[in-house]
DNA sequence: TTTCATATTCGGAATGGTTCCTAATTGTTT
DNA sequence: AAACAATTAGGAACCATTCCGAATATGAAA
């Protein structure tokens, strides 16, 4: 697992933006922000379930779904929606490119500046942004060096 | 309804696309093309199902599914994938950005030269990309004036 | 500490767009 | 006309997510 910078920050961000809104920082809550904060593949539901379980075995998925849907109204966290796969769920909440493997499905952060600011896109079409979605779809160096063997 | 430029030669670029490939060109086939290259809302397939049916009152989901997937994997119209709403359909395959309303759902083009080319992203990430998704989501003019009044 | 109100959790049922399956139909070739 | 393959129709199956009702745990107040 590839270590990230500002796991704790983020963490202790989560926790108190939970508490700041009057919810109760429960054992389930505390361990799926724990997981999130640590890892930072863009897991799915299924993926916390199973690894948050190891740590809380009695969890359910009810409250999986739950706790994400808190922490995403919230602004805490955001969710990649996919129809044909499960969403994904990030502790990154800036504006940026996901970059999604066709094979392996996994999505890595590209963050750069976007092209055309929400004022720029409103001036020009009458269209008011509050949210994007960027993502190239391909194969990541992982894949493609699998294949060459 | 807008009317676009080029629905008259879209619809023969599919019809020939088709034809190309050694597909047969059957009647409701031929009026999802003529719907798919006149109406440029983006439908869903329910809505192209309604629509056709207004000419071919016997076609089936199945076929409409059929034949969109069959369009689409010849390269020929364009999936936009939600998972909360049903997926739409566009005949513009070109890299574009798309302006989706949060509020009436209507989907806008927005053509313009996209920030970081394939080549690019590569360089910089090892990633290679094939296809992109780029979206704003927000409140298209016709709504924010509805609220307005 | 005990009580209380209510937020949270849990398990399972329901949902719904899409996919899958099978049989009937159509079109094409011999 | 017969044989073959592609297409179509209808409906069942799928499955991540949402919804529901009942049980439980939490933090505040007494």
């Amino acid at each position: 697992m590839k270590s990230h910078p500002g796991t704790q920050e983020i963490e202790q961000k989560l926790i108190a933006g939970l508490r700041e809104k009057g919810y109760k920082l429960t054992s389930q809550r505390l361990e799926i922000i724990k997981l999130l904060s640590h890892d930072r593949s863009h897991p799915g539901a299924m993926d916390i379930l199973e690894k948050v379980r190891q740590k809380a075995p009695k969890i359910s998925m009810s409250t999986v779904y739950y706790t994400l849907e808190m922490l995403k109204k919230e602004g805490l966290i955001g969710e990649l929606e996919f129809y044909d796969k499960d969403n994904r769920y990030d502790v990154n909440v800036s504006n940026h490119i996901n970059l999604i493997c066709k094979e392996c499905g996994k999505i890595e952060d590209f963050t750069r500046e976007l092209p055309f600011s929400s004022e720029v896109i409103e001036e020009l079409t009458g269209f008011r942004p509050v949210g994007i979605r960027f993502e190239y779809y391909g194969y990541c160096k992982g894949c493609r060096d699998k294949r060459k063997r």
